[in-house]
DNA sequence: ATGCAAGTGGCAGTCAACTGCCTCTTGGTA
DNA sequence: TACCAAGAGGCAGTTGACTGCCACTTGCAT
């Protein structure tokens, strides 16, 4: 899905975005979260000012190389997924490969929370794929009937937030995962507080992201 | 429960620090997480540097400001909760008093974790009283028995990071806490995996807080 | 193939977090 | 009460994120 931006860019622009990325999630990588943007602009072999022409921050940056990695993982997850005999499983097994990924590359995601973002949007583009999962596991009973298609970003943001009182690169996540999802069974539902909008009115000043 | 450093403070140098807290807090309300040191220390009446000294970093100022507040909501919570005849609900009322702070101070909270602190350490001053309730609350059925103590600083770590996915303000959290109490509750436990350790080794580098 | 809009990138500059240095002030103890 | 370690804070300097300016290059539509 490109925005409106993306659309017009020039093929060799649009090679260096996707480069600078990729650097971004290296040099996090090995650098960890406060790797400097310089180096990321070198490491991708652009100049600074091409890096900043295309992300205007640090934020929109890490965001989006998370957005790249997340990308490469959940697509065929979801793909596998939709093809499930139980989705609850397969909703699963999608959460899960977002999770493995966060854990992995958690220096991008560190980056991405430090400079302010938003971490919840980066699975924006998931949000229909997600909601139709979630819809068909309630219709056939295994997870509550309360839940809305906002929840389950939420729930993701959750996840990625645990990663920061633990080894970020364990999988000690799942032990939450597996207590959320208990209290997504139909069978412990006790009737949920009404939902509040996902993010409201962007927020006042000139926040990023 | 004052540190080391703390004991040693002169009781003007103790007063100037609980000012610059303060004042933390209130600029932070004012003028968002993003609010100038120079701003807070003027704020309290003392120069930059004596914030600095007291203060390392941006991180471990928002933190101990956050921990101020949290502090000044939480002990009363948890003095009336330790005489609660009900042990989950006491439990309840202690989560809703620091998340209605949370929620509250929202800002300060933001600066904190922009200036990428690890915000479940707010809660660890209250980890025994939180673990005590815990248990209490497990020995009357109330609530699974393979929870550990340091599964509750998680779920406040979770339930904070919902703030950034709504008005932050707002007390959509609510819906998230029954969603985890559901969770929490002995009916719908499947065995959960093992527990990891809250936040292992100190990180490599000179990361802040 | 050529013209131009789109893209690039060096350089100098701003701004805020943070540090070192050094002198002046003051709480609390002998 | 007199001393001194502890604290205060001004100032100049560093660093990294980010911007404006502008001359140079290059996809690509015609």
């Amino acid at each position: 899905m490109a925005t409106d931006s993306e659309r017009l860019l020039r093929t060799d622009a649009a090679r260096n975005a996707e480069r600078i990325l990729r650097s971004a999630r290296e040099v996090f990588a090995e650098s960890g979260p406060d790797a400097q943007l310089d180096e990321i602009a070198q490491h991708a072999g652009v100049g600074i000012r091409t890096l900043f022409r295309r992300f205007p921050n640090k934020a929109v940056l890490a965001k989006a190389a998370l957005e790249q990695g997340i990308a490469e993982c959940i697509a065929p997850a979801i793909e596998q997924a939709l093809l499930d005999d139980d989705p609850l499983l397969a909703l699963n097994s999608v959460i899960d490969a977002a999770m493995s990924l966060a854990a992995r590359e958690h220096n991008t995601l560190a980056a991405a929370r430090n400079a302010g973002a938003v971490i919840s949007d980066a699975i924006g583009p998931y949000y229909a794929s997600l909601t139709l999962l979630t819809r068909r596991a309630q219709e056939v009973g295994r997870i509550r009937a309360d839940l809305v298609p906002d929840d389950m970003p939420r729930i993701m943001a959750m996840l990625f937030s645990l990663l920061w009182t633990m080894d970020p690169a364990s999988d000690g996540w799942r032990r939450y995962l597996s207590l959320i999802l208990d209290g997504l069974s139909p069978a412990a539902a006790t009737p949920l507080p009404e939902s509040v909008p996902l993010r409201p009115s962007p927020r006042p000043g000139n926040w990023p992201i």
